[in-house]
DNA sequence: TTAATTATACTCAATTTGAGCATAATAGAG
DNA sequence: CTCTATTATGCTCAAATTGAGTATAATTAA
């Protein structure tokens, strides 16, 4: 194998760092400096000198840059073609070839809410806890169906991802159906990227820089994978919560709302958590205060909700 | 972001190339010219300027050099300290920071027998097809619980990792038991690594190089999970097929045995199969044929086989 | 005191799972 | 040609799980 100088790369660390405001969920974002004003996720360089690990070197510059206590990180993917610019761009000989691995961390707490972008503010295709959002039916579908034509895969595709015109809306699918809507030039990064001429009239979620849109797609569709079968909502909950509002933090992630004897039924029969003696006072009927079972290391193991795998979710 | 220097790393990417022969699942392995003699995973650097996306370097070398037809390609993990030298290790200041991205990838065949390594002579506690394998009891829980001591986090991890002393056997876990192994000296590449003073007596597998049996456990760990709610079996199956073929071929993978009516059951309720109309012919009753229903790009998306999540599996 | 609100207990049909037996169709042995 | 070993496939059935309710309890706010 030869150590070719053109191999040589730079790596960044995107994070995703997600918590749960009241009922939306929400990631850390920077403000953006260039012309664009879009929004970012938070990353730094990894110098393999100074960090062992690459989770070490990411968990070092969250504490630095947002004195944050993230438990749970998880590496999600990594990207060979971040700006992932085309060949009609503008950029020549390409400064410097950068991979982006990306993470999704979860947080307890999130400080300074400007700070914090909503999830469904990027992606308001993906809210279902209110029915259908509309933008689906009077933008996104007719916008791809005419993108899609008679092309035969185009139309698979669409299929799988989005359920049209007869399969039912799958909430993993959060990455299928943006990198669908990148494709068909539908979200302003195709544009950015130079895979679009014009730019599109609507508007169908804040942008973000460079691919971090995507990552955040990532991230969505993972957390919501991993919530059905690990037991990881504890690890955005306080010491001692409520039954409801584990569950209101389940919705907002998944986007949809849920049964809800039957979700304290799981609960109850994967032993996830225990009565805490206090209870919460509030509105209505006092509840009773939990906490997690287990502890915060295992929950990666662990056997998790087992939510339904979203039946009769197709209005 | 400064553009520090010392962040430049090269990138290789490695690949577990998986197969079935017979009953034996396989991964593609380059034989070792150092010392040791200890095979590797094929891998090959990444020409970020050559190359659009990394899979697509992957796809290419793997063309050029193993002329095999890999059509399942998913990424599995991007490890930063591939060697993972302890500060005990004879390497000073360290040639060149190596980051590896490691890829799982499905082949129908698998041509010169030589070339392909069987997973279970890696990892001989992992195939429970026959039972429990004996180095278990005999060799490694032993060793791991000496390990473990009094000290509590770590009877933890060996509960989850390996069900001691009352929990049930999780066939994803390989990885967390291959690094739990690993972290107490019980195979060869943490004495490879400096991290353990002198050469284990007892052989725990065949070794790999630098960090490739971890990536090999990472693949099975995805696989056997993926197996499970994605028809990814498929992929290692030929045009035409019997049922029983398939359940040998997941029987492999999963390294346990399953209960034929019902796995049946779960292809036909999933419509994942169609008869061609022709027969096997084999010792006893003729079986039908079957090819895959679905365009072989679905498979990533579709419902899948829905496998028991492993009940009854502790001995 | 009443209404609104939230929590929790309990029920029940439909479906899915786990595990089994019975029967069918072939090759090869005698 | 017949019997037996072998593999395939059809069918059953109890146990467990899921989906979707209804009923009732304990609060606050009016």
């Amino acid at each position: 194998m030869d150590k070719n100088p053109t191999a040589s790369v730079l790596i960044d660390l995107s994070a995703a760092i997600v918590s749960v405001r009241g009922d939306q969920p929400v990631c850390l974002t920077v403000p953006d400096v260039s012309e664009y004003q879009t929004p970012g996720l938070p990353f730094g360089p990894f110098y393999p000198d100074r960090h062992r690990t690459m989770e070490i070197g990411l968990r070092q510059w969250v504490i630095e840059q947002t004195a944050l206590d993230i438990g749970y990180v998880e590496q999600l993917y990594t990207f060979g073609d971040r700006g992932r610019r085309s060949e009609g761009a503008d950029n020549k000989k390409e400064n410097e070839h950068i991979v982006s691995v990306g993470y999704l961390a979860l947080s307890k707490q999130c400080p300074q809410p400007d700070q914090w972008s909503e999830w469904y503010k990027h992606f308001p295709w993906e809210d279902w806890r209110e029915g259908r959002p509309n933008i689906l039916n009077q933008q996104i579908i007719p916008y791809l169906e005419a993108w899609a034509g008679s092309d035969e895969l185009r139309r698979l595709r669409l299929q799988q991802a989005f359920g049209v015109p007869d399969k039912a809306w799958n909430d993993e699918f959060v990455l299928d159906r943006y990198e669908l809507m990148y494709e068909a030039g539908l979200v302003w990064e195709a544009y950015a990227d130079g895979r679009q001429k014009e730019k599109i009239s609507a508007q169908n979620g804040i942008a973000m820089q460079l691919d971090h849109r995507r990552i955040l797609a990532t991230a969505m569709s993972r957390l919501r994978a991993k919530l059905k079968y690990r037991p990881v909502v504890f690890e955005l909950m306080p010491s001692a919560f409520t039954l409801t509002h584990v569950q209101k933090t389940t919705e907002a992630i998944l986007g949809a709302v849920l049964h809800k004897q039957n979700f304290r039924r799981q609960l109850a029969k994967n032993e996830l958590v225990e009565p805490t003696g206090k209870m919460s006072k509030a509105r209505g009927r006092p509840a009773e205060l939990f906490k997690f079972k287990h502890d915060e290391s295992q929950s990666t193991n662990l056997p998790g909700l087992r939510i339904p795998l979203g039946k009769s979710r197709n209005f």
